[in-house]
DNA sequence: CAGATAGTTTGAACAAAGTTCAAAAAATGC
DNA sequence: GCATTTTTTGAACTTTGTTCAAACTATCTG
């Protein structure tokens, strides 16, 4: 049943979470402060570890929904373009990607980010959205390699995931290398461009 | 002139790196504390501050030699293979990365970790160390698409790259996806296989 | 409805951790 | 050998995440 505490617990969670998003869009998730949450939630600084573990289940709550947003873009980049050569669609969902990461800098980056800092495996829905997206990629992949066994397309489908997010971690990493978008764009389509070429 | 307090001061400098260096190995570099680093190096807690503006300034020292570490590992990977073919020499480079990445991998993290937290650009010798590396690649490459002017082999390089570090980023992180080292290797060597076949 | 009991919320207090800076120590100059 | 400058020191300050005893609220019972 769900009783009067529970329904204010649970829209405490939504507030933490809405806040959340919001600090970590503007200012990264380095720059979240219990404090500063608190303030924006309307709550308690204790509250907030009477709904989330620690920041860092905080900071997965909104990842989670970072990855929902994330997977729409993807897929809406497939939108009519069932028609289209494999190799085209692979292009469209990484510049779709390409897109999503520009738009989102701070709240995409705290999706790989915090896994760095923790220790245990990430939780089973963070693994399940990644396969999520990888299976977008293995359609076209295996398409592409229409002779390789399932373990072969399987294993090009996360190397070319991992490419083209390196390819768009290090390009919109511009303390590093700095690329204009227009540059990562055309990266990510000549890399996905040579692949199936026999 | 070198007085003997600029001396002391030098030696310092390197001992609170060589403590640096090897806890960052050991815990990485989150785990990092100043309190520790004083003791390492038998210094006083303020005096890590007389020789460093901050902890990253300390981190960022270390990773000038890691940088150089990783520079000598590449380059060592193309001892003898001269000859060898353009796609086989970028093979060979990469997985000598991954190699490095896999066996350094708290110390390489710390390569591109750091750059995220800070606000402005990268001090001009870790550009340098970044456009070597670059450099080593853009030969193959440029031998691979011969007909492709000076500004395509470079944003192929950085492609290439940036494909390989995602590759490595994403296969060495087994918390997220946990991929062992011959298939990462085996990654690598499909996606660059690919490169310039027509 | 009042009083007792169980559950919830609160924010002051605690425990790190990076950084500063007045004072102590050391070096240098005369 | 004293005075002055420079260097080094570590206690103190600040900022954080996190905890937990106390205050508060809700629920139950007679």
């Amino acid at each position: 049943m769900a009783t009067k505490t529970e329904l204010r617990k649970a829209a405490l969670r939504e507030r933490l979470i809405d806040a959340a998003e919001a600090r970590i869009e503007q200012d990264g998730a380095m720059a979240l402060r219990a404090r500063d949450l608190a303030k924006d939630a309307g709550c308690a600084l204790g509250a907030i570890y009477n709904v989330f573990d620690d920041l860092d289940a905080l900071i997965m709550a909104v990842n989670g929904r970072t990855f929902q947003r994330l997977g729409r873009a993807v897929n809406l980049s497939l939108d009519g373009a069932g028609g289209l050569p494999p190799n085209e669609r692979l292009i469209r969902m990484s510049h779709a990607y390409l897109g999503f990461a520009a738009d989102n800098k701070f709240l995409w980056r705290a999706l790989f980010d915090v896994q760095m800092t923790r220790d245990g495996p990430a939780p089973d829905w963070y693994r399940e959205a990644l396969a999520g997206l990888f299976s977008h990629i293995a359609g076209p992949v295996s398409e592409l390699f229409p002779d390789e066994p399932e373990e072969g397309v399987q294993l090009m489908t996360r190397a070319l995931f991992s490419s083209v997010h390196g390819i768009v971690l290090l390009g919109l990493e511009n303390r590093i290398s700095g690329v204009p978008p227009e540059q990562i764009e055309a990266m990510i389509t000549r890399v996905l461009g040579q692949v199936g070429n026999k």
